[in-house]
DNA sequence: GGGCTGGCTTGCATATGCAGAAGTCAGCAC
DNA sequence: GTGCTGACTTCTGCATATGCAAGCCAGCCC
């Protein structure tokens, strides 16, 4: 098995999901509202309070997150109230479970305060806490950063 | 358990992990010149032309990677040439590739090229391909979302 | 039809990030 | 001691992100 890490200037990195990943959901401030999204806020006020961002940032960003399919905007209404909207994740949004959880993880062993981290994870059913891993598809897990680099059908190869 | 999101405002997240790791590595740079760093590279002028960032903003970029403890700079000597430095990935920078396939995964299934992605991260002992997943400390793998958020011990309760 | 409230928008000032071009510096080769 | 090269630093200028304060608007209540 190749591993392209050998000849690192044989393929560009034009086409890398990494930068393309970033550009979508690359800010703090996007990050901040997808923790919020999947701890359940889809209320303006709310992720402007619980984000702690400003109002004029928050619309802005949810404005970008929208238009990123991360996020739709629901109408809904509660008794005796007008129509309102709320956002929800998207199928698109909600998969960036693992990223953000990734993020939990590394932050609570490398960043976190000294009375440790304030929320944990855990899973639902044995009630253990959750961690992002790296898995293959056969099962293993991978402990050392033992992987290789192999090349997808969008490589591009240069000179 | 508990499920900390059915009362969301009962605490804060002045104490969050997501946050922190989002204050270390939440640019676009510095995700790149990680991905760039789990890839191997090592010297200065590889990251500039690999990345795709100025040099200007790649001193300053790596002055703050330094600093905050995801690369050391280590002297180097190859033959006939004088002492250099390179930057290494330190263990606290190597943890960080989970986060980086997560987001690179994401990319794939969400923001891919027509092409399809460029690369893809192999388990060295098999060759299947390999991405992050959650999954709980008893070994359960975690499929939709199936995870409750308990309490830390740094948690900040609030009336 | 006037007030209230949630959900924004506008305006202004500041801070950070990045590109591009050019200059600096260290030290081995010669 | 001069040239060369990798590794930066400096300078200028623009674009984006964010904070704060204030204003606007829709529509249900009364």
């Amino acid at each position: 098995m190749e591993d392209l890490r050998e000849d690192r200037d044989s393929w560009s990195s034009e086409n890398c999901s990494v930068a393309r990943a970033m550009d979508i959901v690359g800010s703090r401030s996007t990050v901040l509202i997808m923790r919020e999204a999947l701890l359940g806020t889809r209320r303006f006020d709310d992720f402007v309070r619980r984000v702690g961002v400003g109002e004029p940032a928050m619309a802005a960003r949810l404005k970008d997150m929208l238009a990123a399919g991360l996020l739709e905007r629901i109408p809904y209404r509660e008794p005796g109230q007008r129509t309102r909207h709320e956002y929800q994740l998207t199928r698109k949004g909600r998969e960036l479970l693992p990223v953000i959880t990734a993020l939990r993880n590394w932050g609570d062993t490398w960043a976190a305060d000294d009375a440790g981290p304030s929320v944990v994870a855990t899973h639902h059913d044995c009630g253990e806490p959750v961690r992002a891993v790296l898995r293959c598809a056969a099962g293993h897990e991978i402990t050392d950063g033992d992987i290789d680099i192999a090349a997808g059908p969008g490589i591009i190869r240069r000179a």
